[in-house]
DNA sequence: CACAATTCAATTGCCCACAACTTATCCGCG
DNA sequence: CGCGGATAAGTTGTGGGCAATTGAATTGTG
């Protein structure tokens, strides 16, 4: 017996438990701004290219409607989007940002440098991570 | 304005990608075994090492007494898991494994493999992996 | 000893993740 | 044209995470 799978089972912790580290390093910062950190994730996306369907999110973002539905309904009743049915397709909504949404945008702007700090890392070892995490992420969604 | 922060959003963005991605190669294999892959974490703890005490696992795994709770009871129920109030400290509740919790432990012996099979990274990369996100999570944790 | 502060587990309430299902619309093909 | 399958978004139900609070037991201190 090697401790081969031991060293995996770490690995697949350590995302994990990085993962859940990093949202709890933006989640004061975010409070601030009064998002949680998949509603920031999506008005990260409609900052960059808007309006967007509810599918267009979902495959920016890996989630699905269960989840970006009641998501979208929350941040349309904080005022910083609005959900219009599409004319051309009546089964699309498009999301667009209000005045109030496109004006957190500025607020927003210093928050990943929080992260940086907080990393502890090298921007190298930063870039490395984020290539290594990407071609992990791709792996794993083609192997079924 | 560099592009350092986009960067850094997408180094966020990729862990919470990675972390979700490697559950859900998880998730069927867990599936036949009749567990979440955070009941899986607890489990895997227990077959470390039992009894343990509510609080004990919270900090192996990083979580409270309110993710806990519930998730010990569903395994109760299932039962793979015993909660016992302590004797000495009626405060603590001890978490013992049934004998088929127990027995768990060997069907669930070949499922890290499934992880390295599908991540599509060298054992290097794995271990450096690991290496980088054990030291980011303490470094998040470390900046308040 | 007594009382205040601390500790442990559980509970409540909110939001996210995801599977399964529903409803409405669209599109293609006979 | 009309119908059958595909597609978009929403709904329901289960199970995490996590903050805030509660209640019970223990510990520390005067």
């Amino acid at each position: 017996m090697t401790d081969a799978p031991r060293l995996n089972r770490q690995v697949c912790f350590a995302l994990y438990s990085a993962s859940r580290a990093a949202t709890a390093v933006y989640r004061p910062v975010l409070d601030e701004l009064g998002l949680t950190y998949p509603q920031y994730l999506v008005m990260l996306v409609l900052w960059e290219n808007e309006p967007r369907g509810v599918k267009e999110l979902g495959e920016e973002l890996g989630l699905d409607s269960g989840t970006l539905s009641p998501l979208l309904k929350r941040l349309e009743s904080l005022g910083l989007v609005e959900r219009r049915r599409s004319g051309e397709d009546e089964r699309r909504v498009a999301i667009h940002l209000t005045a109030a949404g496109r004006e957190l945008s500025g607020k927003a702007g210093a928050i990943p440098k929080r992260l940086a700090e907080a990393a502890g890392l090298t921007p190298e070892e930063l870039d490395q991570l984020h290539n290594t995490l990407g071609r992990l992420t791709a792996a794993l969604h083609n192997s079924h």
